[in-house]
DNA sequence: CTGGGGACGGGGCCC
DNA sequence: CGGGCCCCGTCCCCA
């Protein structure tokens, strides 16, 4: 027993000691361990500091070029505001600047006007009330003696925040100048030509004489103020393609009414008695909507909207996509483009009528209004790379763009890609032409989703009056068209035609084709 | 095949 | 006479 006591002993101290050998391995292992990983620690911090120390120099260096800079500025501010808007650009390209606001487009200073008499600016706002002006800027150096180009600029009303973020020169603001006007001596001279003309909408000039290339850009800011009430109150809220007209390109038209009710009855058809009311509210429903946003600053900033002489494309197979590629527009050797300026849609939104309402009302109420515009949809979904420019100094500009209407891609393209003389009027939109400028109008209800007429009895609203006069006749049950041979009312005149059809045993298709 | 909405072109009127 | 605007006719598409 006793023995068997002092084995259990032995065993106890032996196995004690060897727990004690393994905890001191152990606590040996963890303390090599430890060591090492505050060796490493030790080096990294170390290098933390030095990097730190870099880092802190180089902003150093940056505060005292940015300080610099503003003082060349202020001894400079009697240039013109494009001159420095060309010494920012420049000082972006030296990395001084910042992007991270995407660009906008400069505009002329409100308030006091800083361009120098060799610097001339021609207001054509026809009623006055523009809220959109075209900006072209005419290079006419020396130098530019070959074919020209003109870079338009879209602008909003004169935005006394906005010239003063330009003229500050704050640094969330890149005002991109056109790449392909190359950055010119101060002495540059540049004629900035206001047009005003119809959202979405520019003239293709037919009387020029020199091939410009005409790059319409979509100015926007990353973080802009886009949905600022204030801003949507302003500019571009009267029209209908308003509410992305901040990246409108070109050749913005002053705003007009819809349907002034002074026409008074633009509904009133003789007698047929309508109960439709004429408003300018915006239909959610049929609001372009799904905007995937890629305001890709990294990628372009800013994203160009070209148009003219495009190919199409389906390189989304969601939908189908318009490939813009350059814009090529014919312009007279001394003269700006010649701009056709009209009134545009739902512009200043008179309410002179019970059943009229203020367009811009409307959008005030509607902040969605503001980013569900086609051209919000042009942002946020073009895809623009800028091709090198040609031997002449164009650009070229490639674009991809969803377009929200397969039809109007099929249309679009054909009136485009043919450059129908006709169809001098084109949509910004989606590029297609038009013969007139009211078609282009009412065109543009297609991206805008601008439905002015409402039925009053089933509150549905139409982009056009004629569509509404039509779908009456469901609630009126008016169908003035017969069929001669089996006494078949329809309310379509081509819904007759189509069922006349049936009589002849003319194949659909075949009708069709 | 029908009903109905969306969209475009063009004629006619007015200024 | 030309441009702007309104209206209508027409076609396409979808349910």
């Amino acid at each position: 027993m006793a023995n068997c006591m002092v084995f259990h002993t032995q065993i106890a101290s032996i196995m004690e000691v060897l727990a004690n050998a393994a905890v001191a391995e152990i606590c040996k292992l963890v303390d090599d361990d430890y060591a090492v990983f505050r060796l490493e620690i030790t080096q990294s911090q170390k290098e933390n500091r030095a990097l730190r120390r870099k880092l802190q120099q180089l902003e150093l260096n940056v505060a005292r070029e940015r300080a610099e800079r503003t003082t060349r500025e202020r001894v400079l501010s009697s240039r013109p505001s494009s001159v420095k808007i060309l010494d920012r650009y420049r000082g972006m390209a030296r990395g001084e600047g910042h992007l991270t606001g995407g660009h906008r487009s400069f505009v002329k200073p409100a308030g006091h006007n800083t361009w120098r008499d060799d610097q001339p600016i021609t207001v054509d706002e026809g009623s006055g009330t523009s809220n959109q002006h075209v900006i072209m800027i005419e290079s006419v150096d020396a130098e530019a003696a070959g074919p020209r180009v003109k870079q338009e600029r879209s602008e909003r009303e004169e935005d006394p925040r906005h010239s003063r973020e330009i003229q500050t020169g704050a640094p969330h603001v890149a005002t991109e100048v056109p790449t392909t006007t190359a950055p010119g001596p101060p002495s540059t001279r540049r004629s900035i030509t206001e047009v005003s003309g119809p959202p979405n909408a520019f003239l293709k000039s037919e009387t020029d004489t020199e091939t410009l290339t005409v790059t319409h850009r979509l100015l926007h800011t990353g973080s802009d103020h886009r949905s600022d009430p204030e801003r949507l109150g302003r500019g571009r809220l009267g029209c209908p393609s308003a509410p992305g007209s901040e990246y409108l390109p070109i050749f913005h038209q002053t705003q007009r009414t819809v349907n002034s009710p002074g026409d008074g009855d633009t509904l009133d058809t003789g007698g047929d008695d309508l109960s439709c009311s004429y408003t300018t509210e915006m239909d959610p429903v049929n609001m372009p909507l799904g905007l995937e946003t890629q305001t890709d600053l990294s990628r372009g900033v800013w994203n160009q909207y070209s148009s003219s002489v495009y190919s199409e494309g389906c390189l989304d197979k969601k939908g189908p996509v318009i490939v813009v590629e350059e814009v090529t527009v014919n312009v007279e050797d001394d003269g700006p483009l010649t701009l056709n300026a009209d009134k545009t849609p739902l512009g200043e939104g008179h309410s002179q009528g019970r059943d009229v309402l203020d367009y811009r009302e409307s959008l005030g109420t509607n902040p969605n209004v503001a980013t569900q515009s086609p051209l919000h949809i042009l942002r946020d979904t073009v895809s623009t790379s800028m091709g090198p420019s040609d031997s002449h100094g164009h650009v070229v500009f490639h674009q991809v763009l969803n377009s929200k209407d397969q039809r109007a891609k099929a249309q679009g393209g054909g009136a485009t890609s043919g450059s129908s003389k006709e169809k001098r009027f084109l949509c910004m939109s989606c590029n297609k032409g038009f013969s007139c400028l009211q078609n282009v109008e009412t065109h543009q209800r297609v991206h805008t989703g601008v439905k002015p007429f409402s039925c009053t009895q089933c509150h549905m609203r139409f982009a056009q009056a004629g569509n509404l006069k039509i779908h009456q006749r469901v609630h009126t049950g008016v169908k003035p068209f017969s069929c001669t041979l089996c006494h078949m009312r329809y309310s379509h005149s081509y819904s007759l035609k189509r069922h006349q059809r049936v009589h002849t045993g003319e194949n659909s298709t075949a009708a069709v084709m």
